[in-house]
DNA sequence: TACAAAAAAGCAACATAGTTGCAAAAATCA
DNA sequence: TGATTTTTGCAACTATGTTGCTTTTTTGTA
């Protein structure tokens, strides 16, 4: 039955949620299961397709805002006007996020991961800079279409 | 005469638009005009803004367009979603970005800088990941607001 | 399990941002 | 100066994001 399949998979789904101190709901058990069933980052287009016309455009918008304020995602600035979110690793707490990773935006399959094993690097500031949280954003090509494309 | 000023000011920045092939309009003049009189990045709904009612916001936008297509702006990302850009430093070609620089975006005054003497670091990535292009952003608080905040 | 209080979702209406096609105006070049 | 090319402005449209309010769902407790 389609029913079990859903309360199975959402069972690991509550949990974060619940930690977070967030009511569980529909909506926020199906964004959350989206983001960790990708491997990649989505924008809030992205979710909209993805979970069809389940959800109100809105709750969507609330839905990732929450997600943001309580540390379950990040967001991923772009240059596309599409902000990216992608899940937190560590533990993010309300306001304190602890992101050392960098992100990775793919050319052909337009895709943005994060690697979570490369460190932002420290960097020397002008003097009476204060730096608060570096986010390092590269663009190339990813491993999976390097691969593709020597193959072809 | 307010006229004279106007050709004054506007002989410096008829010179780039013509080196790069383009012709030489109002809106082109006078949004180059903006870029060159400003420290920060603007996005597009600045230049609305400081442009007045003068141009149509269409204009604005391909202007923009074009600016990015000849190398003579770039954009850096946001999670925003407001994308903003910035004068190019060296030469630029079309399609072709040279920059090394970091960005570096005031949570204070909300704007967004150039810092052309910081290099970007070199990363080492995952096996298989190919880098094209490297953008640093870095949050926190910009010289003079620092330097306003510890006189207070 | 049922119920009241609190939280979230849905809806509508609105505001802003970005795109496209086409006609009018301006810039270029001979 | 005048013909050609480029750019602008306008209109209409699509997409994106926001806000207030009502209904529904969730939670915690009896």
């Amino acid at each position: 039955m389609a029913v079990r399949k859903q309360i199975e998979s959402s069972l690991s789904v509550q949990e974060p949620l619940k930690r977070k101190g967030l009511s569980v709901t529909d909506s926020r058990k199906k964004i959350l299961q989206l983001f960790m069933q990708q491997k990649g980052a989505l924008s809030h287009g992205d979710i909209e397709k993805k979970a069809g016309a389940t959800f109100d455009r809105v709750t969507i918008y609330r839905t990732l805002q929450t997600f943001l304020d309580k540390g379950i995602i990040h967001a991923i600035p772009s240059s596309d006007n599409a902000v990216r979110y992608a899940l937190c690793q560590d533990e993010c707490g309300p306001g304190h996020h602890h992101h050392q990773h960098i992100h990775f935006i793919c050319g052909r399959c337009k895709q943005t991961f994060c690697l979570d094993d490369i460190v932002t690097p420290d960097l020397h500031l002008p003097k009476g800079y204060q730096s608060q949280e570096i986010d390092v954003l590269v663009k190339g090509t990813c491993k999976q279409c390097s691969a593709t494309s020597k193959r072809a």
